[in-house]
DNA sequence: GTTCTTCTATGAACTACTTCACACAACGGC
DNA sequence: GCCGTTGTGTGAAGTAGTTCATAGAAGAAC
């Protein structure tokens, strides 16, 4: 129970409500296991819950019309998936996978929590809040994608990448670095471009000496340098 | 008072709300007049307000790093600005510029906002479904934009703005058709290309008989044909 | 250890956009 | 009416991305 309860706190969907909430919120969840690469849901599902990350992670991929695949987001613990059909109770808008072995996930079902919230005005409050900032930054994305080229858009993907999964980080010998555990393959999806261009881009900020680069990792050695390009 | 009433249960961020709470909202909203081009609000500023259209209409408008503007959405009457503000208090993310002769909005400030939804529970609950539907929407204009080329991101505005604009569609004279005010230049903006680029997709339209063009305005003449391309 | 698969690396040809340059048409102000 | 401004139409040259092809290196499977 403890360890749903300290979970909880972390989300930030949740992090503003009050504690004695949050409590009864997790005492309703119950904990689902995943190996790598289990489909978690799929797009067009109905969508009937709330998935929060207890251990591993999860890709949250679309399908494009001519069936390419684009990875949306990947969450570590404490992040978490299927909020929209919490709150509108429409189908899944994306897919979501385990990416990890193994995945952990404390599972909350529409009906339990909007009981819970039926209970808890000031709960809502603090969704409202939540939900606006993700809108923004949602909006930000977009614009992102409309105005940013390549170089600038993938040097900014790096370090919010970096601050996102403080997990993955990891110091590398010697020179001090931020290792990110990604296949350039998913970096090209979250960015909506190829691999191949993913790659030459990295491959010039690797001449550069901002990044190195290795096998399903990059690893930040200059995040000031990166600043400066996004 | 009723005019206010009429308006804002029109607002999609409210319509879910039941009868007396959208009585007691309107009741604490102020109506302010702009003339065309006029600044209602700026990127940065303190957010501080909701802007629900009354009369004329509302662009909206984001600055790139290089200084190039672009159009994030058009706003008629009954259509609402600044919700983000509204609720997470942060700085505005775009700016609003009154974009026809005479522009008149229904001005709700953050504070009567929140001391009317500290009352009404259940308002929250329908704010939260339409924030999440909001996001849904965001979300699918994000896939758009690294999915889809220019013909159908141009094909499926044209129909989202016949859909969402009802009140400047026209009846074409002669044949049947949905005309569009908005220049090319406003349609470039909004779908982060160059103007050349929508006056080129535009021509080839016209001349499947898809659209027809004219100075300021698109005539969707076969709907049935750009749904079929988007 | 050998094989299979995944991931990185790179070049060549192609395409969808871009910017720039310009012509011209429609409308508004006086 | 004329003139300045705003909007449309179009072509030429440039570029940032694409796909396709191919190669090698690192892990995983057996």
């Amino acid at each position: 129970m403890n360890e749903r309860e300290d979970l909880i706190r972390d989300v930030p969907l949740l992090a503003r409500l009050p504690e004695p909430d949050l409590r009864a919120l997790a005492s309703q969840g119950h904990i689902h296991s995943y190996r790598m690469g289990a489909v978690i849901f799929s797009e067009g599902d109905p969508g009937e819950s709330l998935h929060i990350v207890v251990e591993g992670g999860i890709r949250i991929t679309v399908l494009s019309g001519a069936g390419v695949e684009a990875t949306v987001a990947l969450l570590g613990p404490g992040e978490f998936v299927g909020h929209l059909a919490l709150l509108d109770g429409r189908p899944r808008s994306a897919s979501a996978l385990a990416a990890a072995q193994p995945t952990r996930t404390l599972v909350v079902t529409r009906e339990d929590f909007l009981g819970w919230l039926a209970e808890r005005p000031q709960a809502a409050f603090a969704l409202l809040e939540t939900l606006s900032l993700l809108l923004r930054s949602t909006d930000e994305a977009l614009a992102d994608l409309a105005f940013l080229d390549l170089p600038h858009r993938l040097a900014k993907r790096l370090l919010n990448l970096a601050a996102a999964h403080p997990e993955v980080q990891v110091r590398d010998h010697g020179s001090d670095g931020v290792r990110l555990r990604i296949t350039q393959a998913e970096l090209a999806s979250m960015l909506g471009v190829s691999r191949e261009s993913v790659n030459k881009q990295l491959n010039v900020l690797a001449h550069q000496g901002s990044v190195r680069l290795g096998r399903g990792n990059v690893t930040l050695l200059d995040p000031e340098a990166l600043r400066s390009l996004a």
